[in-house]
DNA sequence: GGTTCACATTCTTGGACATG
DNA sequence: CATGTCCAAGAATGTGAACC
């Protein structure tokens, strides 16, 4: 504990200036490659989630100065053409543009290929997918798309607008309702769900079943997932046991594996074939109209 | 006992500054 | 010059301590 190095890592983990030690040549080089390796099994992903993939690895410490690297390199790798851009995405920024079409050809075109009939009005459930983080969400709506399941990330502790919207949801169901949440497991993290809960509920959302499916303790273990102690400054961490652990640590097909579980148990498949059916007639119908058109 | 303040969470990038 | 740390923005929440 007197050691040279142990002051050092405490000096790190606390702030002020730098007292690593530095990467060589070598190492960074070594970094670089498998930031190119890792972000070509995963892409498209954010940099967060390429960060928690190194880290996962090991090949990056936990760390915010580890982030920044990560960040650093991945910007030049990009830069120089060793890192196609389309690789790395930012779900945080977006644009906003009113949709419009060269003619009602390609608007019909397009209705007919996006069009999606209901899926949840003829099922006798409903469910929906929350979320702590967009990065999560990003991640998860591969599978809430294909369900058309309502996907909502919190960004925080979720906003009372959001919240009320989301009582007012499932108040007007009427029907048994079921909510899966995806968020991480630290002090706050712990708190936002059970915090989004209750706001709900006193929002008058109607019965409703919640489940939390990750990170539970049994998949730290099971997977035996990266985590690291508590912020001590963090004002909830003093009733918190265990490590804290970011849903990024979690594989994203795993992620998707266990949302697509939540989901498809709720599914009547009688429904489902005769919904199926449905949206093939209505979009050929949208063929049709497409077809008739002059010119 | 209620209000205010500091600091914590969600996400991302980049600048300032310190250090080796 | 490379790297690490802190801070900034945006908006909304939570806890806990200090204050009136």
């Amino acid at each position: 504990m007197d050691s040279t190095e142990g002051r050092l890592k405490q000096r790190a983990e606390s702030c002020g200036p730098r007292f690593t030690k530095r990467r060589t040549k070598a190492e960074v080089s070594l970094l670089r490659q498998r930031i190119v390796n890792v972000a070509a099994t995963y892409q498209p992903l954010t940099l967060r989630q390429l960060f928690y993939r190194l880290v996962v690895r090991k090949h990056i410490q936990k760390t915010e100065a580890g982030y920044k690297a990560v960040g650093r390199l991945t910007g030049q790798l990009r830069e120089s053409g060793d890192l196609p851009w389309s690789w790395i995405v930012d779900s945080s920024r977006m644009v906003r543009q009113r949709a419009s079409y060269s003619g009602l050809g390609e608007f019909l075109e397009q209705t007919q290929r996006l069009y999606r009939r209901n899926l949840w009005q003829d099922q006798p459930e409903y469910v929906e997918i929350w979320c702590e983080s967009e990065s999560a969400a990003g991640v998860l709506c591969a599978i809430t798309y294909e369900w058309g399941v309502p996907l909502r990330p919190f960004k925080g502790y979720g906003s009372r607008t959001f919240l009320y919207e989301v009582a007012r949801t499932l108040r007007e169901q009427n029907k048994p309702a079921t909510c899966y949440y995806f968020g991480d497991r630290d002090p706050s993290g712990n708190d936002i769900d059970r915090s989004a809960l209750e706001s709900v509920r006193r929002y008058g959302s109607g019965e409703f079943r919640f489940v939390r499916v990750a990170v539970t303790e049994k998949q730290v273990s099971d997977w035996s997932l990266p985590g690291a102690p508590p912020k001590r400054t963090d004002s909830r961490a003093k009733n918190f046991r265990g490590p804290c652990v970011e849903l990024e640590a979690i594989e994203p097909d795993r992620l998707r594996d266990l949302c697509r579980d939540c989901i498809e148990q709720h599914i009547d498949s009688h429904a489902l074939e005769q919904h199926k059916r449905n949206e093939k007639a209505e979009r050929e119908t949208l063929n049709r109209m497409r077809e008739s058109l002059p010119g």
